[in-house]
DNA sequence: ATGGCTTCATAGTGAAGA
């Protein structure tokens, strides 16, 4: 069982690189994050084509998640329950005896705006939702964009990027919170090489030079956990003519 | 150096991303 996420930044645009991807990779489970486009446009035919069914919460221009599965999905959400919010940035649903979720956590632009007082609340939203969630399924897993680097080791010059949007403490702590529900980061399961990172500016030839950050990641519930046997982040499409920002990341259950 | 790319919405530039 291969469970993955990618932020595409544009289903539209990301589109042949995505079915070549899900062609060489055969996840069982894809999150996707910023699709940026609504549901009548989402190219739900040609991923049926590819063998995935279709799961979407879409708008216009911005945000937008999906899942697609290789099984139908049941029982799906498309936002955080009694959480207002105008901004379609999660999708959950059971496939098979899981309950996968999508999220598109708020960047936070700066810690001096408002939307970084927003990426907050929805952290907190995000939080209280779950522990219902892991109360009421046995198996969780959440995997997506969270727009927080949770370590030194995750960032590539934390000094730089000390207190900093998708960096400072109250976003870090809001990270540790969802792991105290019980809930592992799979990459740091194994052992992996320094300087791995799932998201690179487009300026500054930032990836050339991997000036990334760990933003990507895939939580699962003690249950998964103990299932899991690999993890990693599918550098490779970053380095496309015109790649997405984000590089995919999968872990694998036995 | 508050920029630097890329996308979308738009038909000039501006918002937003991270």
């Amino acid at each position: 069982m291969k469970l993955a996420t990618w932020n595409v930044n544009s289903i539209k645009v990301r589109l042949p690189q995505l079915l070549a991807w899900l062609g060489r990779e055969r996840p069982d489970v894809v999150c996707l994050q910023e699709t940026k486009t609504e549901d009548l446009t989402f190219p739900t035919q040609d991923l049926r084509e590819a063998g995935y069914h279709s799961l979407f919460a879409g708008q216009r221009a911005y945000n937008g998640v999906a899942i697609l599965a290789r099984v139908p999905v049941e029982d799906a959400v498309g936002s955080i329950p009694r959480f207002a919010d105008e901004q379609k940035r999660v999708l959950a649903a059971n496939i098979d005896g899981m309950r996968v979720i999508c999220v598109y956590v708020p960047n936070g632009e700066s810690v001096a705006s408002d939307k970084y007082s927003y990426k907050l609340s929805w952290l907190a939203a995000l939080h209280a939702w779950l522990g219902q969630e892991i109360k009421a399924y046995p198996q969780v897993a959440l995997l997506g964009d969270y727009n927080i680097a949770p370590e030194d080791r995750d960032v590539h010059d934390p000094r730089l990027w000390d207190g900093k949007v998708l960096f400072s403490e109250p976003e870090r702590a809001a990270f540790r919170r969802l792991q105290e529900l019980g809930l592992s980061d799979s990459f740091r399961l194994f052992e992996q090489p320094e300087r791995l990172f799932t998201w690179w500016d487009y300026r500054m030839n930032a990836f050339k030079r991997n000036l990334g950050l760990r933003i990507d990641h895939i939580l699962l519930s003690p249950g998964l956990a103990a299932r899991a046997r690999a993890s990693r982040i599918d550098k490779s499409m970053r380095g496309l003519e015109r790649p997405s920002d984000h590089a995919p990341m999968v872990t694998e259950l036995e």
